[in-house]
RNA sequence: GCGCCCGUAGCUCAAUGGAUAGAGCACCGGCCUUCUAAGCCGUAGGUUGCAGGUUCGACCCCUGCCGGGCGCGCCA
């Protein structure tokens, strides 16, 4: 709908640029978007549909009053009423749109049509654009921050692809660096405890019960094999505590992902690639990127300012020089280093290259979900990227915020300390997949999200996943009922269709492209979930107001040719989310 | 101390620089013998944390405060 009104302006705009009253290019750049005027919906009913501000933008560079000019860029757009839609100036030089109740009528026809494909457009056309999420260590299972990162991403790709970009799906395995090794001393202190054997904990190590589980798994399959290493784990000096053997490791971080994996299935997502962090420090790819730096003159050896307004250990304060990058050029608030004092790489060092190699498999545009603690990393990985490729803006992050579990109103405690550490698992197990996809996109994800357990249980309108998910099974149920009375199937005349409800629930259906436009551009998919909890407030207002199987086979034609424009609006919306649309509740 | 995010109705949150800032809960008042029932309709509720600035126009952009969260060399 809202191209309609763009053509409109847009050849209104040519015909001035014809007189010599604008410059050509204007009309362009707003057929492109990129011009600083724009068409929107207005927030007041009475302002139409669509408005434009495009008088009040330009009046300033051609002189005239903004009044002025939108007569004339009135005057210059084709008659609008053989497309349906009336014109009109307003307030300070808004040119206001509306659309003949015909023309929104035509809309339901144009639904039934495009079906699935409705609310789908080519805007993102050409772009190739990478989606990394999740990336949870893998040192433990999931739990529901990591959820909403996973939902999050996987929504943002569902949305890049239904805008026409080429989307994959990106999951960085960190299966390096020192974490892992606590990982497999974890493992093996459990081990020598299952295998009766005295154990005494690492000073550092995962408490969880699953590090017992794989220490079971691990007996399973190997036996004592490794009780030598653990023993001499066990006999070590805190300090110079030794590198886990590779065997351990490998088997505890299979054991994991496989949990993962598992966790991200239930929830229906699936990765296009898996990329290990280890494969960057084997195959010299840290290398190349940190040649690449160097070779550009971002790098340097340094010693490191202290941080401002925190104390600096004294074996911190070694000043020792390191191999830093000049992220502080481009807008970062220090320069980071590169290589630990023994030499390894920083696991930023590693971040560089992973994003250096996602730039060079020649995507147009790169997302990130990070939780909000990583916020911090944002402006040097940005940094890096800029530096590498000289390309500003190839990386959005988008950070999401914690969830908070709460159950009858009470949070639920989540420790692991305390035992009581509630899962991703135990929340999907619990809700199921489409409560908790639905539940983690409800607020932005810059905000923090409360789940009620309880509630996203619930069947009850109170439960907005529920409360959609009913809107369509409602919309279902009317096909069966029919059949059930056996009334005759009539086409109906939409034009019987003149309640304010209906062109109101029209006007709805369709925002729908614009909305899925907007949630993907922004990389907002709490959009979507705001629109879907909208359209079925209107369509439940709508069914609970007027009699859709009305004696009058006209008008009861028309009504169900609304509700099945309706509910393919909101199967569409649903699918985007990667939740069910049920048939019958 | 610095950086990022946030501050909007009693609560939880929306609002690509647009016109009179919106939902859902909660509260209050009506209604409920109907295609699906766990309800339906409506009222009220605001100096958008504070103070300036930018402009035709600011919740949105800029500056400075106040308050909350996260992060802040060789953890990832």
């Amino acid at each position: 709908m809202r191209e309609i009104v763009v053509g409109l302006v847009t050849q209104g705009l040519e015909r001035l640029a014809g007189e010599g009253l604008l410059p050509g290019e204007l009309a362009t750049a707003f057929a492109q978007r990129s011009a600083d005027f724009k068409v929107e919906r207005p927030r007041e009913k009475s302002h139409g549909d669509f408005s434009t501000n495009a008088a009040l933008v330009l009046a300033r560079m051609v002189g005239m009053k903004p009044r002025d000019l939108a007569q004339r860029l009135l005057a210059a757009m084709p008659g609008g009423e053989d497309v349906g839609v009336r014109c009109e100036i307003a307030g300070p030089g808004f040119i206001n749109f509306h659309f003949s109740e015909d023309r929104l009528r035509g809309l339901i026809p144009e639904i039934r049509q495009r079906g699935a494909d409705y609310g789908r457009s080519r805007v993102g056309a050409g772009q190739r654009v990478l989606v990394e999420f999740v990336s949870a260590n893998p040192t433990g299972p999931m739990h529901v921050g990591h959820g909403r990162g996973a939902v999050t991403g996987d929504v943002i790709a569902r949305l890049l692809d239904a805008i026409g970009c080429t989307v994959a799906r990106e999951y960085y395995i960190n299966d390096a660096g020192a974490q892992i090794d606590v990982l497999g001393r974890s493992v093996l202190y459990r081990y020598l405890e299952c295998l009766g054997r005295d154990a005494v904990a690492p000073e550092d190590y995962y408490p969880g019960e699953y590090v017992i589980e794989i220490a079971r798994a691990l007996i399973e399959r190997d036996g004592e094999a490794w009780l030598p290493a653990a023993e001499s784990l066990r006999q070590a000096v805190p300090g110079e505590l030794p590198k886990p053997p590779v065997g351990v490791i490998d088997f505890a971080i299979e054991w994991v992902m496989r949990e993962i994996r598992t966790d991200l299935e239930a929830m229906h997502i699936h990765f296009d690639s898996w990329f290990s962090e280890r494969t960057l420090h084997a195959g010299g790819g840290i290398e190349r990127a940190l040649a690449h730096l160097s070779a550009h003159d971002w790098l340097y050896e340094g010693v490191l300012e202290p941080p401002k307004g925190r104390e600096v250990t004294p074996e911190e304060a070694d000043g020792r020089t390191h191999l830093l990058f000049r992220s502080t050029r481009l807008g970062d608030d220090s320069d980071r280093p590169l290589l630990k004092a023994d030499g390894t790489p920083t696991y930023f060092a590693a971040d560089i290259a992973y994003h250096f190699d996602k730039a060079r498999r020649g995507f147009t545009r790169l997302v990130d979900v990070w939780g909000a603690d990583h916020g911090g990393y944002v402006k040097r990985v940005q940094a890096a990227l800029e530096a590498m490729t000289g390309e500003k803006d190839l990386l959005d992050v988008v950070l999401t915020q914690m969830v908070n579990l709460t159950q009858g109103g009470k949070q639920v405690r989540m420790s692991k300390r305390a035992g009581t550490f509630v899962t991703l698992r135990d929340v999907l197990d619990e809700t199921g997949s489409d409560a908790v996809r639905y539940w983690f996109l409800m607020r932005s994800s810059g905000a923090g999200l409360d789940f009620d357990l309880d509630l996203a249980k619930s069947k009850s309108n109170d439960n907005p996943v529920f409360y959609v998910q009913y809107a369509h099974a409602r919309a279902c149920s009317l096909e069966v009922k029919l059949k059930e009375r056996e009334l005759p199937e009539v086409a109906g005349d939409l034009a019987r269709l003149t309640a304010a409800e209906e062109l109101d629930l029209i006007r709805l259906l369709g925002m729908f492209p614009e909305m899925v436009e907007g949630a993907a551009l922004s990389r907002e998919p709490h959009r979507v979930t705001y629109y879907l909890s909208d359209l079925a407030a209107a369509f439940h207002g709508y069914y609970n107001n007027y009699r859709i199987l009305d004696e009058d086979p006209e008008v009861r034609g028309a009504r169900m040719a609304l509700v099945r424009a309706a509910g393919r609006v909101i199967a569409n919306g649903l699918s985007l989310l990667g939740v069910t649309a049920p048939v019958s509740m």
